[in-house]
DNA sequence: TTTATATTGATATTTTTTTCACAAAAGAGC
DNA sequence: GCTCTTTTGTGAAAAAAATATCAATATAAA
C-alpha cells in the first residue's frame, strides 16, 4: 500500500509536451496558444487539453487562448517545476549520456550535479558538460548535502546496489531507468521508467489494427 | 480523431513488467507463480495484479499460482508479443545504442534488423551486434521489404525528416524517441516515448510530499 | 449593425480503471 | 475429519479519465 497517492497521473505525463510546444512558439515570437494549438501539435483531442490546462487554473483570453507566458508558469507550478531539483546521476553508459544531452531537463528544473561511474575509461572525461567522478568518492562527495533525486542508470545487475547507496545517503527519490524494480524503504519514492511498456502499447495497437485488417478487404 | 483504440492501456503497459519477473522466475526454476509473487515484486496492489491476468483469460491453479509457462505465452499473446515484428532503427547515438542494448527486447519479439546513421565515424561499426549502414542506403535497403516498425532515436531537428523517410519506404508504425511530435498520414502510428513524463511525476510526488510534510491541511 | 466563428468555461455523461467484498477451491496443519 | 491460509474467480462499487454538450464572449467579417 503505497503512503501517498498523485492523481491524474495522465493529465501530468502530457504536460511536459505542452510545454515543449509552448517554448518553441515563444521562441517563434507567439505571446498567445490556445488548446486547438496544442492539440493539433500533439494530435489529441481538443477537450483533453482544455481538461488538462483547466487544472492548471490559470484563467485564458476567450478567441486568443493563453498567454504563454501565464501558461508556461502555470504548467511548471502544476508540476512542481517551478523550484530546483538537485539530482546524482549512477552510471554514465550510453543510457545515462543520452539522458544527460537531453537539453529540456534544464528548463525543468532538474539539476544534474554529479555523475558517477565505475569504468576507469570513464573517469575523469566530460559527458554533456558533467565530469564523470569515480563511483569510489561517491558516499564521501555527497553524505553532507544529499541530493533530491537520484537517477540510475546502470546495468540492471547493479541496480539494486545503487539503490541502497542512495537510500544510505538520505536520497529519497529515485528515478530508475534500470529494467529491475528496486527493494528500497517505505518513504523511498521509485519512478521506475518501463521503455518495453511503450513497446507493448505499439505491439497492442499492430495486432489490433492487423486483424481487423486481416477480416476485412484492405491489406 | 484517433482512427482505432486500443483498450486497457494501462494493463498493457504493466505487462512487460510481469513479464520480465515472470522469464527470471522460470530462470530460477520455478515453475509456478502467484499474483502475489508478482505483486510483491512490483510492489503494486495484489488486486491490479489479478485484474491484469484475468484479461489474459488464463486459468490459473487455487493455491498455486498459474504455470509460468503458460503465463508468459497468455501475456504474450495478448500484447501481441508472440510473433517477430521487424524493426528498423534511424539514429545510432547514445539513445539508439542504449536500446540495442537491451536485451529484452528480442524476448519480446523486436528484430532490429537494420541500424541506420549519418554520422561517417559510426558508419561501418558495430553496436550490439549490429553493423552501422548509412542513412544514404536506407531506401535502396529497405523499399521492397519495409520493416514493421521504425524506430527514431535522431536529434529533435531530424525527427521529421527521418518520419518522412519511413512512410515513403511504407513502414505503418512509428516508435518515436525524439522530443517533438511528427506530422504523418493518418494510417501511420506514432508511439511516442516521453521521458520528461516521467520526471513530471515523480516532481508531483515531490511536490506533493514535501507540501504535506510542512503543512498539513490543504487550502 | 448583424452574423459567424474561434475560443474558453462549466457541467453532465460515458467509459475506463481501480478498488472492494466475498465466494470457492486446494492444501497444510492439527 | 476440521480449521486455517493461500490462492484464484467474479461481480459490484468507487474513482478517475475521457468525451459530449452547451453557454458565454470577444472579435472578425459581412
Amino acid at each position: 500500500m503505497p503512503q501517498f497517492k498523485i492523481q491524474r497521473t495522465p493529465s501530468i505525463r502530457r504536460m511536459p509536451t505542452y510545454l515543449h510546444k509552448l517554448y518553441a512558439m515563444r521562441e517563434e515570437g507567439a505571446t498567445f496558444a490556445s488548446c486547438t494549438d496544442l492539440a493539433n501539435y500533439i494530435n489529441i483531442e481538443l477537450i483533453v487539453v482544455r481538461k488538462d490546462i483547466a487544472l492548471t487554473g490559470l484563467a485564458g483570453h476567450r478567441r486568443h487562448g493563453y498567454k504563454i507566458d501565464e501558461l508556461i508558469e502555470a504548467i511548471r507550478k502544476y508540476i512542481g517545476w517551478d523550484r530546483l531539483i538537485s539530482a546524482t546521476m549512477v552510471g554514465a553508459g550510453a543510457l545515462g549520456s543520452a539522458i544527460l544531452g537531453y537539453q529540456d531537463f534544464y528548463m525543468y528544473g532538474l539539476r544534474v550535479e554529479t555523475v558517477f561511474d565505475t569504468d576507469p575509461a570513464k573517469i575523469g572525461t566530460i559527458v554533456h558538460g558533467h565530469r564523470i567522478l569515480p563511483i569510489s568518492s561517491f558516499q564521501e562527495t555527497l553524505k553532507d548535502a544529499p541530493p533530491k533525486v537520484g537517477i540510475i542508470c546502470v546495468s540492471n545487475e547493479a541496480a539494486q546496489q545503487t539503490a541502497d547507496r542512495l537510500v544510505e545517503i538520505g536520497v529519497k527519490y529515485i528515478w530508475n531507468f534500470a529494467n529491475v524494480c528496486l527493494n528500497v524503504p517505505d518513504d523511498v519514492v521509485v519512478q521506475r521508467e518501463v521503455i518495453a511498456g511503450g513497446l507493448a502499447v505499439l505491439a497492442a495497437k499492430i495486432k489490433q489494427i492487423e486483424a481487423g485488417s486481416d477480416a476485412s478487404f484492405e491489406e
